[in-house]
Parts: structure tokens; sequence; C-alpha cells
DNA sequence: GTAAAATTGTGTCAAAATAACACATTTAGA
DNA sequence: TCTAAATGTGTTATTTTGACACAATTTTAC
């Protein structure tokens, strides 16, 4: 039997979730309104502990798993924050972790479980601990990323728009885009696949459905390198 | 007095420390001959474990700087690796970093006192634990890296040529790269600043030894977008 | 001395990508 | 059927890129 590493101290691994959502016009978060403690009635991230015997992937999946009812939704790890004084309870290291999810599409039974809401990125509140500070960074990881790969995709439902996908990224990059070169760079990708349906939610012309090419996806996550003048991760 | 997490698990939490360099022609990755239990003898990285009072940011200065000597070097956090068995003498979750230091500026006191060797990363040693695919993984972070920002200086003397630059970024992709487009690429950035001195340690034409302009750097840090053809994140 | 070999610095040019911009089409509703 | 709003596609000048050529510097060999 191996000797253990006895002189150094044992800490609680925590993880904390942030979840990206896009409402057609907003980006949003998913967050927590506590109604337990600590720090009862504030606002944070979905959170929760790493078990002794639990891998630290599938604790991420289980936390996500537990507030959106989703499992193999789009996440990567954020940064590992580890201030000493970072939760005045007790010494904790928090794993933090991003997810994109279609905002239709995940369990509301769930959501409300967890006593969770969906918020404004743009309005956010304050937040417990270092949340804030979790969330400032998620949101430049997310424009750095969605610069490069084609991350967006996560956020919309299956079927959507050229229209949708640019307010989605005049959304993340808040920054009106131009229509006609973002719709050339998009086609050029060939990543879209036209349904040959319209989108029927609409007062004027419909614009065409398409659908993700899931196999280039995956083999074109690496070069996508989407850049319009003013994005600069 | 804060109620403390009772029913949650206490892990240790390591710290695992990759260290770039590099010798003028090849990347190199500073490694542990491992005088001491667990896995006496074989190869790993330079790690330590954090300390209840301790600053995460902290305890990976402390680790960068009982291995080479140095503080403020270029370092990132690449990942926090926490399968359940990674370690098999005990449950540990290990927070993974990476550094970029100049190759002759580091105290060989340090690294001989820590029983470390510069290794070429071409013919790296199998190593313990997850460590192989921490490697794997912070090569890949660092192409990622070294095509959008900077930072290949850091393996750099203070002192240097555009032809050192380009066998370093040469290295570090593994391809050649055209020395005319390379040289109007980095100048075109302004990033460089001629010393006036030239490379004497050249048998013929010496190059013009460049300096990097800090401010600039901070400046444009995010902005550098370094690309070539054959480079692609 | 001078020629040869190796390396460095700079220039050219066609092709591709980008940014700015214009016009025609579709649809609901007045 | 006319209008307003939104969508789809095209044009053009500018910038960036990739492929390539030539001149200059320096040591070494003769």
């Amino acid at each position: 039997m191996l000797e253990k590493y006895n002189h150094s101290a044992r800490i609680l691994v925590a993880l904390d979730c942030i979840v990206f959502g896009f409402d057609g016009e907003e980006l949003k978060l998913l967050l927590i309104k506590r109604n337990f403690e600590p720090q009862l009635g504030k606002w944070s991230l979905m959170g929760g502990f790493l078990n002794e015997t639990e891998d630290l992937e599938v604790a991420a999946n289980r936390i996500l798993y537990d507030l959106t009812g989703l499992q193999d939704v789009y996440f990567e790890e954020l940064k590992t924050f580890g201030r000493v004084d970072r939760d005045p309870v007790e010494r904790t290291v928090s794993v933090c972790f991003f997810a994109l999810i279609n905002i239709h599409a995940h369990s509301q039974d769930a959501a409300k479980a967890q006593n969770a809401f969906w918020i404004n990125l743009k309005n956010r509140p304050e937040m417990i601990f270092d949340h804030n500070e979790m969330v400032n960074l998620a949101l430049e990881r997310l424009r750095y990323r969605a610069a490069l790969h084609p991350i967006g995709f996560e956020l919309l439902p299956e079927k959507f728009t050229i229209p949708q996908l640019q307010k989605l990224y005049e959304a993340i990059y808040d920054t009106p885009l131009d229509r006609r070169n973002f719709s050339r760079k998009i086609l050029s990708t060939k990543l879209l696949i036209d349904t040959g349906e319209k989108n029927e939610n609409s007062a004027t012309k419909k614009a065409i459905l398409y659908r993700l090419d899931q196999q280039k996806y995956q083999q074109q996550f690496n070069a996508f390198h989407y850049f319009v003048s003013d994005i600069r991760v």
C-alpha cells in the first residue's frame, strides 16, 4: 500500500458553472437566486462540490444537468479560482466552467428546482464571492472563442436564419456588423445547410432556415477564424 | 461564526508546472528526474501542493521560483486535471500551468536542487500520472497562443535577431516558414526596436539585434494575430 | 587578395481576402 | 396596389497574403 501525502492540506474543491443563452436579442445568463445558505437571497452562479469518487469532468456535467436537465452540452473550463479568502465560509478552490445552451431547449423544471432565472448579461446583478470576476472572464473568453471557432451555433435552435446568427454575434461583441459581409463570411465556411424552409415568424421577407453541418462543424472546428473588422480577440 | 460545508470531501490540491524553453534550435521542457517518492526515478513535471493559507496564484509562482529562481515570468493556467485515479497514491486534483522562460536566464542552482533537466520537447520521455497528457495539451495551447499573441518573445533573450525569432516559430509549429514573409509580418507589428547592434556570433552576415518594445507589447498583446499559411490554431 | 559559400535584408507581383457600399426581392399591412 | 421593413445578392477599391528573386555582408579557403 502506498503512503499518502501526509503533510499537505486537504481543501474543498468546488465547481461553478456559467451558463450562456441567447433569446434572439440579448445574451443571457442562467443565475441562481439563492434560497439556501450561505448568502441566502443573493445571486450566484450554479455550483457544487467535487465528490471524493467523482471525476472533475463528471462533476461539471452533473452540475450542468442539475441546472438544465441537459447532457452533452458545450462547455469548457474557464479557470480555477483559488484566492484564500474567496469564500468566507471555508477555504475553497473553485474550478469554473462555462456552457453554451439553446435557451429554449432546457428543462424548466430543473431551472425552477434550483431557483434559476435567465438574466440579461448587460443587466446582471451583483453576485456573491468572486462570481462577478468569473462572469467577466467568461465573457472575454466567449468573445475570444467565438472569433476563432464556430461555437455561436451552440446558442441557437437547430434551425436558424443568417440574420439570427448575425444578431447573436452582434450581441456577443456588442457591436453592429455589416449584413452583407457577415452573410458572405458565414456562407463561405460551408457550415450551413439550407433546410428548404423559411422562418414563418416574420412580418416581412421570410429568411432561409439553415441547420449546421455537424460533420463539417467537427472537422472545421479549429479552422473557422471568424473575423470582422470590429472584432479583435 | 459561519458554519462550514460539513458534508463535502476535502481533497488534495496540487499544482503542476510545464516550463518551456528555446535553445536557438529546439523547444525544450524543464523536467524533473524524480529523486523522491512516489515514482522515484521516473520523469515528471515540477509540482507541489497548495497550502491552506496560500492563494493559488501565489502557489504557482512559488513552484516556478523553486524550479527556476525566477519571478514574474510569463505563465498561464492550462487546465485543472481531476480524474479520480490520476494519482494512485491519493485523490488529488491538479491545477496545471505552463510557463515560458528564457532558457539562459534561470538559476542553474535551483534547477539542480530539483534535479531538473532541459529535455528536447520532441524527445520527451514517458512521464508519471497524466503528465504526458498535460504536456500534449500545453503544446497545443502554446501553438494556439503564439498564433494570436506575441508570447514567443518570452522564450528569447532580451536582444534577438529576426532569424532567431523565425527559428523559434518554426520550432513551435514544427514547420518551415518563408524568411521574407516572416520578416515582413513581424516588422509590420512595430513591436521590434533596432538596438543598433548586430549578432557577433555569426560566421556569415551578422543579423540585426532587436529588442521588444515593452510598451507596445502590453498594448498590442490582444491584437497581434500572427498568421502564416501553415499555421492554423 | 579574391572567390566561394552561407546567411541576411529588401523588393516585386499576382492572387485572395476584406471593407464599404447599392440594388433588387419578398412579405404583411395600410 | 402601394409602402415599409427585412432579406438576399452583387460590385469595387483596398489591403493582405503567398510565392519568388536579387543584392549585401561576412568568414573561410585558396
